[in-house]
DNA sequence: TTCTCCCGCCACTTG
DNA sequence: CAAGTGGCGGGAGAA
């Protein structure tokens, strides 16, 4: 006890040296080694050590600790406790994955291996200063008992697309203990989970999981709802308002436009609507809140909410109070929301940066069209929301009606006349869309404009200096230097939705900025930051890396426009210049995919889709990302792989994008984003694969293409395949090395002109047996060599991989084809020899498909996280991963999964 | 200081 | 009535 109490001041005083401690630094060294070691093992023992919360962790001492018998054996080996010893040795009690994420960071390394070697007097210091730090970092902090992280952990465990098969009881009790929070804790999950029909409740205690398979239907529903709600204006009116939190923390309410209560009224569909009938409300408050502020991002143009706008709507239908703590509450669950919403990978915080100053908020980047016919809007609509029965839902309507009616007018005005005095100044003309829908459009207005600035402004850069809207400095959105690989770490950590992310000018710049990438691609300063962060890496490195030129393609892209694409190009068809008929698109989803998107063409879905949501993202490069592909791990490694569940997403993103993809490329049209997520998945949905062998079929989708929409007419783009992709396709798993990575690259030479790159694959991937692997994040180099006009890029990555990479790749391909069961086999064949369909050849859009390998040797924890879930966090995704093993279900299936695939790369 | 948001009390529901 | 749910907001870690 005494001990673990000098321990606790220690971390306290950390500056006080201990000659003690000097001594025992060494032997520190070796125990916390030992302790590390024992922590692996630890994991193995019964979960029950996890059930520890977190936070009691801290109080906890190895000695209360009876439960778990590893730290009996640590305490008596190290006797001599040194503070870092007690911390590592509390972390590792308590969760293994926080034991894994710190790993991953590198912390423990650095200390054990400085500190055996040298025993030195420094180090003591070291110790007991930069040591202790350093195991105050290990503690588990704020951010790793985050929801976010929670939910995280809580999604890895569960398949993204779950067999229609399989049907996944979620037992809340199982659930706290294994993640090892109180149950309350993941009540906060679930509800919003359940407000997008992941998962229902189907008894006490116990959730059915459902997957993203309805996660389109669902999107497109709140959208409508929201569109019908008229939000777009509320927000749109709030911001103008600049009702500032002053307004709420004083309770009082601005008269002044402000909406009178029977407006309000009129405002407050939810509250009284929404919870379904009997249900109570409390009930469904947070769930009723969680699809309130999705709808908000749905129908926002610019698809970034502030928080402090969502609290207002939010309180304002609720008819509460406008008062401060009314609104602090809001936020409050704001947050917990948005945290499950960004471990979705739906959304993403950003910062708005107002006249008022910077203010939090929120960036979907989840599917952004979901457009579809309105008979699938309408069926949805039952079925998505439950609670809200269709009565509420007419309802709903007639009160948005009214409100707009009321609203319209003056909103309209006063936003409007707002929005101009900041942005009128904006070059771009209104898009016929916010012509006609007034300022609504300008919701954000600054925003809007300063993203319409980027997009037309020449010089990027200006618009990037002027943007209003950032990444968050923090931990979350480093401004990263182009995303390597992955466009925006954030986003790509994102992977999850396998979106196509659109690669934000700022970016190109900045990516343009830094003149060659070195080091690990996925590595960013931004992963470090978060808690995401750390997930982050590990993403990175499954993913295939892009570079865009920004501003070439920028404005190759803006004269492409011209060329509408056939087909799906509807909604891409704006394409260019017209960010704004992007939004357009996007805001009324309903007409514009009435082709049947769904099924057969997969392409279809996906091409329509994802057009970058908004003006900022505008820009004429998109990439597509599908998440990563499920790692090659996955398909390599048996052992690691069973946890987790399929990947269903990517396969099918694989599938539709490569359609997307070469329609795209025929049209010539510039900007295509799809989400193959959506198109997937609501194919996935439809077609539920029942065998195993669908999913690992589905699984090989491992791929991760970008794409970066050329001007139409660019003939001249370099392509760069790599040689070994090919036989990819063709499926030789032994064969030359497969290009793991990238498949292939095509760039348009002038856009690459500025940015000569290298890339420099991984250098050799640890060959770990696991299969293919990706060159992580790490091995990616880029360099700029002064390329010339020819084909700036390459990717080399064949050579890279292993050959067991190669195989994966090669299984891939298969398992796509399961996915594109749906569509044509071909089509998944086609993605993954890209380079080789007519697409690439001839069209001038220039894509740049990567491929990525899937990756990661090792581990599970990587490929879990490149999985469905992309969920960040790969340390932690480690440990559940062994955890998911012992669950059965998915273990069982995943396994059997892989196995699949795995033949399948032999059978190539 | 502000932003975040964990934590857990306690009221409401449900079985 | 006990257990399950989850609203709510204090208060503290992070930035």
């Amino acid at each position: 006890m005494e001990v673990n109490c000098l321990t606790l001041k220690d971390l306290i005083n950390p500056r006080q040296p201990r000659v003690d401690f000097a001594i025992e630094d060494g032997e520190n060294a070796h125990k916390e080694n030992v302790f590390v070691d024992r922590s692996r093992m630890a994991p193995k023992t019964p979960i029950k050590n996890e059930p520890i919360d977190l936070s009691k962790q801290k109080i906890f001492t190895p000695e209360r600790n009876p439960i778990t018998p590893v730290k009996l054996v640590d305490r008596q080996q190290t006797e001599p406790w040194t503070p870092t010893a007690n911390l590592k040795m509390l972390i590792s009690a308590a969760s293994p994955d926080i034991r894994d994420w710190e790993k991953r960071k590198g912390l423990f390394r650095p200390i054990e291996n400085k500190d055996e070697p040298f025993a030195d007097s420094l180090q003591l210091h070291v110790v007991g200063n930069s040591a202790v730090d350093k195991f105050e970092k290990r503690r588990p902090s704020r951010k790793q008992k985050s929801l976010g992280l929670l939910c995280q952990k809580f999604l890895a465990r569960y398949p993204s697309y779950p067999l229609s098969t399989e049907k996944t009881t979620i037992s809340l009790d199982e659930v706290a203990v294994s993640l090892g929070v109180e149950r309350r804790r993941i009540y906060d999950i679930v509800n919003v989970l359940e407000s997008l029909h992941l998962v229902s409740r189907v008894a006490k205690n116990q959730y059915g999981w459902h997957g993203r398979h309805s996660l389109p239907k669902t999107l497109r529903n709140l959208q409508r709802l929201g569109e019908e709600q008229k939000y777009e204006e509320q927000m749109a009116y709030l911001q103008q308002k600049e009702l500032d939190l002053m307004d709420f923390k004083f309770g009082e309410r601005k008269k002044d436009g402000y909406p009178d209560p029977q407006d309000q009224q009129l405002l407050d569909f939810s509250e009284p609507d929404y919870p379904s009938s009997s249900a109570n409300r409390k009930d469904k408050s947070l769930r009723i809140m969680s699809q309130k502020f999705v709808m908000l991002f749905l129908v926002s143009k610019t698809k970034i909410v502030t928080l402090d706008v969502a609290a207002k709507i939010l309180i304002e239908e609720s008819q509460d109070t406008p008062d401060h703590s009314k609104f602090k509450t809001k936020v409050r669950r704001l947050y917990d929301i948005a945290n499950v919403l960004t471990s979705l990978a739906l959304i993403k915080k950003v910062h708005v940066t107002e006249e008022r100053g910077r203010k939090p908020a929120f960036k979907w980047i989840g599917p952004v069209d979901f457009s579809s016919s309105d008979e699938e809007l309408v069926d949805v609509s039952a079925s998505v929301l439950p609670e809200m029965k269709r009565e509420r839902y007419s309802q709903i309507q007639v009160c948005a009606k009214r409100k707009l009616a009321r609203h319209s007018s003056f909103h309209t005005v006063q936003a409007s006349e707002r929005i101009h005095r900041r942005v009128s100044s904006e070059p771009s003309s209104p898009s016929r869309e916010e012509q006609g829908s007034g300022s609504f459009s300008l919701e954000i207005g600054s925003l809007t404009a300063v993203y319409r600035q980027k997009i037309e402004d020449s010089s990027q850069r200006k618009a990037f200096d002027s943007k209003k809207v950032m990444p968050p400095s923090s931990s979350l959105d480093p401004p990263v230097p182009f995303p390597v690989h992955s466009v925006d770490p954030e986003y790509c950590v994102n992977p999850l939705a396998h979106q196509i992310f659109s690669v934000p000018q700022t970016d190109l710049q900045a990516f343009s900025t830094h003149n060659g990438l070195t080091g690990p691609v996925g590595v960013s300063p931004a992963s470090a930051a978060s808690d995401m962060e750390g997930l982050k890496p590990a993403l990175l490195a499954g993913q295939p890396l892009l570079y865009v030129p920004s501003t070439s393609l920028f404005m190759l892209y803006g004269s492409l426009q011209g060329a509408p694409s056939p087909a799906s190009g509807l909604e891409r068809g704006s394409s260019s210049s017209d960010v704004s008929a992007a939004a357009e698109l996007a805001s009324t989803p309903t007409a514009q995919k009435p082709l049947g998107e769904d099924r057969q063409p997969q392409e279809d879905g996906e091409l329509t889709t994802k057009r970058q949501s908004t003006d900022d993202e505008a820009g004429p490069l998109s990439l597509v990302m599908p998440k990563k592909p499920p790692d090659s791990t996955d398909l390599a490694s048996p052992k690691t792989l069973d946890n987790r569940e399929p990947v269903p997403l990517e396969d099918m993103h694989l599938n539709g994008q490569l359609p997307a993809a070469k329609e795209v490329w025929g049209k010539a049209t510039a900007n295509s984003f799809f989400s193959s997520e959506w198109g997937s998945l609501s194919r996935d949905t439809e077609i539920e694969k029942p065998s195993n062998e669908n999913e690992g079929t589905k699984e090989p989708s491992l791929l991760q293409c970008l794409y970066l929409q050329s001007p139409a007419g660019l003939n001249g783009l370099g392509v760069l395949l790599p040689g070994s992709q090919t036989p990819c396709a063709a499926g030789p798993p032994s064969g030359p090395p497969p290009p793991l990575g990238v498949p292939c690259m095509v760039l348009p030479p002038s856009t690459l002109g500025p940015f000569p790159v290298l890339y420099s694959p991984p250098v050799a991937r640890p060959v770990s047996s696991a299969p293919g692997t990706l060159p992580h994040p790490g091995p990616v180099n880029f360099g700029l060599p002064g390329l010339g006009a020819t084909p700036h890029l390459l990717i080399g990555p064949a050579a890279m991989v292993n050959p067991k990479s190669s195989t994966v790749l090669c299984a891939d391909p298969q398992l796509q084809a399961p996915h594109s069961l749906d569509q044509s086999p071909v089509m998944s064949r086609s993605h993954n020899i890209q380079p080789e369909s007519p697409v690439h050849e001839g069209h001038p859009g220039s894509v740049v498909k990567l491929q990525q390998s899937p990756a990661p040797v090792t581990p599970e924890s990587i490929r879990h996280t490149h999985r469905e879930t992309f969920f960040k966090t790969p340390g932690s995704l480690g440990n559940h991963v062994l955890r998911r093993r012992e669950s059965k279900q998915l273990q069982n299936t995943s396994s059997a999964q892989r196995r699949l695939e795995i033949p399948s790369s032999g059978a190539d």
